[in-house]
DNA sequence: TCAAAGTCAACCAAAATCAGTCAAAAATAA
DNA sequence: TTATTTTTGACTGATTTTGGTTGACTTTGA
């Protein structure tokens, strides 16, 4: 039985049942633990299913909402950045008190955490959304919501991040160079980022490929002063000047 | 059986019942008590349900009688809801500074908005964005987001909530009685909704006809600190003791 | 009020499940 | 054919979940 046959057949017993156990499987495939761990662990890196303890369910019926379609919309280099966010998730540690900035790229990380007593504060109204949905312990900051990108910016939001100490926090950027570091188009959300980013203690720039060698029009943070989780890194003159780490 | 499958097979015992014992689960799920007591903690804790002692109820028909999740209670008595929003709409009148309260029959107030410089502030995550979408100036305040109603709440939202002056305020409610005043089932949810409407020069209560002679745990408010908004008032006492508009 | 019965969270040991390693089997290439 | 790579299934120690037990707490009914 070819690889992506099994794969066909486990996502259409899933969307039979919505959630299938590792046994299950195996005897309706009659392949072994392991082949069907294996499997489960490849959709679920692939984003087509959920891997839960004991088997997998079907992704969406965990969603509440119908806001998936602005995250396809945007979505550039979608499985770069489902592999940027699964790495991201991974960094995330029991008890983390974690920043998540707006953003298409820091949504993706939403989709692989796991429950382990991390809190999440957001700018990000769909990411705040997202992680309630999921059952996660979640802030908003307060302030004005821009039109377009949903993201909360403002004097409101510049205060109310002063009283939170993160331990990490994620961003997006839309350009990154070596002598301009981290920059974006919106002056105030720009204005959010620096804010956020000097509360975390460690700092991660999510960013595909598409956003290296860039600048944008306002620069919110020295290229040093985070680290960048990418798909993979083509141009290697970043590692002198910041750590960079690779989903694959 | 997968702690998700266990999880919705609760939920849906629930939704048929509204309340359910221990025992009753233990039996109809076979699994150990310890089991379902885990179960319905982690579900009480991500606000699907409430835990009793002795189990668990549906999250709001405690005291006022047959409420449902905020899905459906969308669709109560939507004619009557829209009535309300349009009456509510047309109140806001230029350079108002608007707090609209979190809650289904608020959000309705929303669709019939005209752009007029009205500025607004919400701690409801949906209201927020349908606000944005619509291209008015919006506000929302920080604070921790609840699960189901994706309302913000806590200490924060009380906080954020100090440094605003609202010309009119919008407030849903779950129950109205003349002597209890208004209330709603959730504890942080009132203290925010009671916070909002000390900050009002005018305050509207939102209510179709299922709230009327309704007791709910928390009293949020004096049933003469606001003005009424209601599709068509039945029970005329009420205009004793504080103002009655009615719509349509 | 009190005491009995019922219910609870916390703890612990057993069972289930997991990711990783390794060698055999299968597929592919030379 | 043989050599090399990939896939598979068994095994292992680590992790997570489960169900029973305990002592504390809550409700019930006198």
């Amino acid at each position: 039985m070819l690889t992506e046959e099994r794969y066909a057949a486990i996502l259409g017993i899933l969307a039979e049942k919505k959630a299938v156990t590792v046994l299950e499987l195996t005897k309706a495939l009659q392949i072994s633990e392991s082949t069907v761990r294996r499997d489960l662990t490849a959709l679920h890196r692939s984003g087509r299913l959920y891997k839960v303890y004991g088997g997998a369910t079907t992704i969406d019926n965990n969603y509440s909402k119908d806001e998936e379609d602005m995250q396809t919309k945007r979505d550039l280099y979608p499985e770069e950045k489902v592999a940027i966010g699964r790495k991201a998730a991974e960094l995330i540690e029991r008890d983390d008190f974690v920043y998540i900035d707006a953003g298409s790229t820091t949504l993706h990380i939403i989709d692989f955490l796991k429950e382990n007593g991390a809190a999440f504060v957001t700018n990000g109204m769909q990411h705040a959304a997202r992680l309630s949905a999921r059952g996660f312990k979640v802030f908003i900051i307060g302030g004005a919501v821009k039109a377009i990108t949903e993201a909360v910016v403002g004097t409101e939001a510049l205060q109310s991040l002063q009283c939170y100490n993160f331990t990490k926090g994620f961003f997006g950027t839309n350009g990154i160079s070596t002598k301009s570091g981290f920059s974006t188009p919106d002056a105030e959300e720009g204005a959010v980022k620096s804010a956020a980013l000097a509360r975390c203690k460690n700092a991660f720039v999510v960013a595909d490929r598409s956003k290296f060698n860039k600048i944008a029009p306002i620069t919110f943070a020295d290229i040093s002063s985070a680290t960048i989780i990418t798909g993979r890194l083509e141009d290697k003159k970043y590692l002198d000047y910041t750590t960079v780490l690779e989903g694959e």
